[in-house]
RNA sequence: GCCGAGGUGGCGAAAUGGUAUACGCAGGGGACUUAAAAUCCCCCGGGAGAAAUCCCAUGCGGGUUCGAGUCCCGCCCUCGGCACCA
């Protein structure tokens, strides 16, 4: 009966033969919805696990082993939570909108509305190929307005809550892409796509403001069960920084050759004229002394306050020359720096003395307040400053106590801890106090006050382009921007066929009058659509929360469903998106929380990120050649193989090298799995091996720490292990020690794990029952173990004894060994130290010595 | 420059402060076979030695410890991320 059944499958003689093993079990999974939950599942699932990996984009070239290596990742995760009795939800679906699709679109002449069903359709023959449990029944396509009706509905309630404003903003510019970055996707100054250098445009843009949310951001990081490096990619990035505003006034001109030092604080005060104050924000309030000058970006809108008539043609010119350069150039930080003198002055709240502001573009208008105090004596950037333009530099802090002295001709600044001098009333503290005195004493003159800084932007969401999600606003001269009713989404993307973006700066939907033009839903005059579409990340920072609902199609997630799957047990995926998607998710998460649609602030519990896949050593690229097609390799070994193979590697968030001969040893393994559980079926005698036993005990044990762990290449090893110990010289295996095997394999060769697992007479899936095997610690015990003798920490001689055998006898069998008398002879022994079941180690006096 | 991760045989890699090199690849030898493939068994860090055994070896230099790949201090290198961020 049972050859029969292999007959059926495809086997002649017995040998393991994955192709027609795992075609007939993914038919089998698809045609019984093995891995798929009815509504009432998802609604009532016991113990839900909700296991997530990052959605791929569909390219035309179909998977590539870093998408196979991460979903197998997780897929195995996945599968042993399911084996050890939870109920698993494991969707996959597309994230096909974007610059990607659109580009590459243009590129082959073809329009993105034909090209993404043919790839989808790829890639989950691909997906269904490599036998992920996926649950076929819940994907979600971004570009399907089934979903992104609910993207357009999460930008809605964001701009409700005031959370997406419309702001005119330097944003950043791909002369390629034509169109907007966010600050993310500009990698060095240049677009993060095609590499080409960005450049500045001043366009009014859509933004989500999530710098509203810093500190909560931060603050979630704490208490989610994340990779330390995601959370310290997400830490820097948000980039906290603690400090104070300091003001100073705009100083009357002054001819620039005159010292003011001699004036006292009284008299300049006098000749102070309190138009306006220039605030800059700073790290270090305890260098003030040392401020011998300001600075401000040369787009700060008090440029043109401070700036004299003479010095107006030459801040003008600068500023001219600042806007056009790109920011590649203008983010080089070896470049000389360069600035010019506005002729204006501004008084150094702390000494008194008047100094003059300077533009220069090595200050930002986008961080702080787009203006600083410039301490040469403390900082590298103002010391070059100084240098270039013969400022004055003061030294304010001292590395020693000793050293008082005002050093006139230092060659770097000094950023280091010391003592403050030169600093009136406050010489002597060290930089921490003097911070803290330094801000209190202004403080009360109004003159400061506390400031925490953040690196994080606004989401720039609005794209000039074609393949996105409509953004839902109505431009009405009347009303300003409006919402598009609820009832009227989704916003159907036409397809058009010039989809082309061109140098205008805006959307080519802006091109078709006859979508644009539309009623205004407040006054009911003519008014225009928007025509920018959203960000792809928008389509990604919510999906998770459609997929247990995509049988809704009311709501975007049902109350129910979410309150039951939700947050995401676990997610896999890739660090790249560590500041991008994965921060976005957190924002939206966040953001519909508050607005009171979801009951939960975090979103994942549980992020892992997974390590990059190298081949022989470097790093795969398409120019390079050496790309791996994961179609060939599943033809010629099977999927069990290769999933085996990736897992294999190395530490799955570490990565790993694929050298092509590696795969020869989990294919063998496999093999040997199939031809043992063979063995096995006719040999079914049930005698007890103890040795085995052990063995598997310990195996059961290891592999069942380490899975969950994600710690595959050692599970497998142990795996291994444990097959050498079952067949170690010929040994005929029997089918008690096979079984648990096979089911301690399933995760990574589920296929093979399921056709055993039906030879061996069981009629259910294997994955429908809870079939891990439990281990006994009493059985994975061993009796007698191999312990260490050494001589001053050097191993002399091993010696295997009765497990747990105590110190004393241990000693006397120890100093019975050949090897060990003749040492213990050349001294005395001063001190035993005795480690049970590990080793035993005798310390020697020397006696020559 | 700052923040991460890492550096172990010919190669991919293992090792709660306790017998370094598990597991696998490649390589060598053997069995089976007319032959090949597949499979199975044995060997495999370097050096000395007939052997017992000894010495050396986890990027480099110090330290703590009975004992360090693992902990501490100071360097070097590789890979990722951030970067005139005030």
């Amino acid at each position: 009966m049972r050859s029969r059944e292999l007959m059926m499958s495809g086997n002649q003689n017995n040998s393991y033969t994955p192709i027609p093993i795992e075609e007939k079990w993914q038919t089998r999974w698809e045609h019984e919805a093995t891995n798929t939950l009815s509504p009432q599942a998802l609604e009532e699932g016991e113990n839900s696990y909700y296991n997530l990996m990052m959605f791929p984009y569909p390219s035309a070239e179909g998977l590539h082993v870093g998408n196979i290596y991460a979903f197998t990742g997780a897929d195995v995760h996945g599968r042993f939570q399911q084996l050890t009795g939870h109920t698993v939800f494991e969707p996959i679906g597309f994230d096909a909108f974007g610059i990607h699709s659109e580009n590459f679109a243009l590129k082959q002449s073809l329009h993105p509305m034909d090209l993404i069903p043919s790839n989808v359709t790829n890639f989950t023959r691909q997906l269904k190929r490599m036998g992920g449990m996926f649950d076929w029944k819940h994907t979600v396509d971004t570009t399907d307005p089934s979903y992104y009706r609910w993207t357009q509905w999460i930008f809605l309630q964001l701009f409700k809550s005031g959370l997406a404003v419309r702001k005119e903003a330097p944003v950043n510019w791909c002369p390629s892409c034509m169109t907007v970055l966010s600050n993310e996707q500009v990698v060095g100054g240049r677009c993060e796509r095609c590499n080409t250098p960005v450049e500045q445009r001043h366009i009014a843009q859509w933004f989500f403001r999530i710098t509203e949310y810093s500190q909560r951001l931060l603050d979630g990081l704490k208490q989610i069960d994340w990779s330390e490096t995601t959370k310290k990619a997400q830490e820097n990035w948000i980039g906290r920084s603690e400090g104070a505003i300091l003001n100073f006034p705009i100083s009357v001109e002054e001819d620039e050759t005159t010292s003011l030092d001699h004036l006292t604080q009284d008299e300049l005060s006098s000749v102070t004229i309190n138009l306006k104050t220039i605030e800059v924000f700073t790290t270090r309030p305890d260098t003030v002394f040392g401020a011998t000058y300001i600075v401000l970006s040369p787009e700060h809108p008090l440029v043109k306050e401070v700036t004299s008539d003479q010095q107006r043609e030459a801040v003008q010119a600068y500023q001219k020359k600042t806007a056009k350069l790109d920011l590649v150039a203008r983010q080089k930080t070896e470049k000389t720096k360069t600035g010019v003198f506005t002729g204006g002055y501004a008084l150094n709240p702390a000494t008194g003395t008047v100094i003059p502001v300077w533009i220069a573009d090595y200050v930002m208008m986008t961080y702080g307040t787009g203006a600083i105090m410039a301490v040469p004596g403390h900082d590298q950037r103002d010391f070059d400053f100084a240098k270039a333009m013969d400022l004055p530099i003061k030294q304010v802090v001292s590395a020693e106590k000793k050293s008082k002295d005002t050093v006139t001709d230092i060659l770097q600044a000094y950023s280091g801890d010391g003592v403050l001098i030169n600093s009136k009333h406050f010489d002597g503290l060290s930089v921490a106090e003097g911070k803290k005195a330094i801000c209190d004493w202004l403080k009360t003159k109004d003159m400061a006050s506390v400031h925490v800084g953040y690196r994080l932007h606004d989401w720039c969401i609005s794209r000039q382009r074609y393949w996105g999600p409509p953004i839902p606003i109505i431009h009405c001269d009347e009303c300003g921007p409006v919402a598009v009713p609820e009832e009227s989404l989704p916003i159907i993307l036409p397809r058009i066929e010039n989809f082309k973006p061109d140098d205008s700066g805006v959307s080519p939907l802006a091109r078709l009058e006859e979508w644009y033009l539309a009623d205004c839903p407040e006054c009911g005059k003519t008014a225009r659509r928007e025509t920018d579409v959203s960000d792809t990340f928008l389509d990604s920072s919510w999906y998770f929360l459609r997929y247990p609902s995509t049988d809704s199609e009311d709501v975007p997630f049902d109350s129910t469903i979410t309150r039951k799957w939700l947050p995401v047990n676990c997610y896999i995926g890739g660090n790249e998106h560590a500041v991008l998607h994965l921060l976005y998710s957190r924002f939206i998460t966040m953001a519909l929380y508050d607005i009171g649609h979801i009951d939960f602030q975090e979103p994942f519990v549980r992020f892992r990120a997974h390590g990059l896949i190298i081949r022989e050593g470097s790093k795969m690229s398409k120019s390079k050649g050496n790309v791996i097609i994961p179609d060939q390799i599943i033809e010629k070994y099977g999927a069990d193989t290769f999933r085996t193979y990736l897992m294999f590697l190395g530490p799955f968030d570490e990565g790993g090298d694929y050298q092509d001969d590696g795969i020869q040893g989990p294919h063998g393994f496999l093999h040997r799995v199939w031809e043992t559980a063979m063995l096995s079926l006719q040999n079914d005698k049930q005698e007890k091996d103890s040795n085995v036993e052990r063995k598997l005990h310990q195996t059961i044990q290891q592999v069942t720490d380490q899975i969950p762990e994600l710690r595959y290449n050692t599970s497998i090893a142990a795996l291994m292990e444990y097959l050498n110990v079952v067949r170690s010289k010929g040994r005929t295996p029997q089918r008690c020690e096979i079984e648990p095997l096979v089911v301690m394999i399933a995760p990574f060769a589920p296929h093979l794990a399921e056709e055993i697992w039906e030879s061996f007479g069981h009629s259910e899936s294997l994955f429908s029952g809870v079939n891990w095997p439990e281990y006994s610690a009493d059985k994975a015990r061993a009796d007698t173990v191999e312990m260490a003798i050494q001589i001053n920490g050097k191993l002399r001689a091993t010696i295997t004894v009765q497990a747990e055998m105590d110190q004393e006898e241990l000693e006397k069998l120890s100093r019975a060994e050949k090897n060990i008398s003749r040492y213990l002879e050349m001294g005395t022994v001063k001190r035993v130290i005795y480690v049970p079941n590990r080793l035993i180690n005798f310390v020697l006096e020397s006696n020559n010595a």
